[in-house]
DNA sequence: ACTCATAGTGTTATATTATAACGGTTTTAG
DNA sequence: CTAAAACCGTTATAATATAACACTATGAGT
């Protein structure tokens, strides 16, 4: 069993994070071609405000910073953008493996490793509020499941506690 | 690494509930009095829901079933009550490890094995919509956090899929 | 028994998160 | 050039959760 146990948090080490961020794009605009999906103004617009982040935002953030975003573009005076756009376009990303929900945050994320979105895994930290997604999931969890009988369809695991650069700093 | 894999989800299984329940009440009612906190009324009624289903009840959900009890105690007169009642039973019984906290689902169950509540893990079937604490949680995943140097608080662990009792019915 | 501190409860109001429903516009397929 | 489907924008509302305040019960110390 013993698994390769030197994983990468990116989101918790030091990173060129605009190289990174645009890498991401880069990616989903591939995949989306490729799955002959429609990467929309829209859903580009949220996918490029959580990738920048690299960190879990709120629906009604997201919401904010596009809001902010007509008002530069269009001068006030413009209406202003409703929720159903905002989840709209944040259902697509999911359903494509381009975001994951936080469950126990109530917020999205951009994946940092497409490819495996649909047993995705999380160290969230209470200190500094990063959130990292782990490189390579661990299995055992799933074949247990298997084992009784049990198809698993999406899994959902986020470790709350205190990450490494935490637990210096605070100590 | 080769753990014991003889997994038993009591909530997927036939069992004697009307004994499971009892049972669980009674252990809540010793734990609280070993610990020197107080199970009042209020806590007493919503844990008792909450073993009675051995299923997640959302918070609402449960304000209903009080106010129904309430109706059938004291005729139909008197007030009906609020939100914040359920939720701090709720708070109460989630720090003493006697119910989790279903994310996914925004919904509560009590706990099938107190002792381990600071890392349960649930599967949850699609199909029937049960919810079963898995009695052995893996603990491979909080090893490879903590080799991060990530030190754990709490985890969160929802797998969702289709039971074997469904896979059987449903094929 | 009196007094204060604390924990628990009840109530009102409000915050936060998410979706239903409808109509218009753009894209795509035939 | 249509007709269907996908996408978008808007309004309204649903579902989940908490803030704030006042009252009551409990408990410890005098
Ligand atoms: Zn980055
Ligand atoms: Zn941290
Ligand atoms: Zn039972
Ligand atoms: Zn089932």
């Amino acid at each position: 069993m013993s698994e390769d146990n030197t994983q990468h948090c990116i989101a918790f080490e030091q990173h060129d994070h605009s190289q990174c961020q645009s890498q991401s794009m880069r990616h989903a605009k591939t995949l989306c071609e490729n799955r002959r999906v429609k990467l929309t103004p829209r859903r580009l617009q949220v996918l490029t405000l959580l990738t920048q982040s690299h960190q879990p935002m709120g629906a009604y953030e997201i919401l904010d910073c596009l809001n902010q975003q007509v008002v530069e573009m269009e001068g006030k005076k413009s209406q202003s953008i409703a929720p159903p756009i905002v989840y709209r376009a944040l259902e697509f990303l999911l359903a494509e493996g381009l975001v994951h929900r936080i469950e126990s945050k109530n917020a999205f994320i951009s994946c940092d490793h497409p490819g495996h979105h649909y047993a995705a895994q999380f160290l969230i930290c209470s200190g500094c509020e990063k959130v990292a997604e782990l490189d390579s999931p661990d299995s055992s969890l799933l074949t247990k499941a298997d084992n009784l009988g049990f198809k698993v369809d999406h899994s959902v695991v986020e470790i709350t506690g205190v990450c490494r650069d935490c637990n210096k700093n605070g100590a």
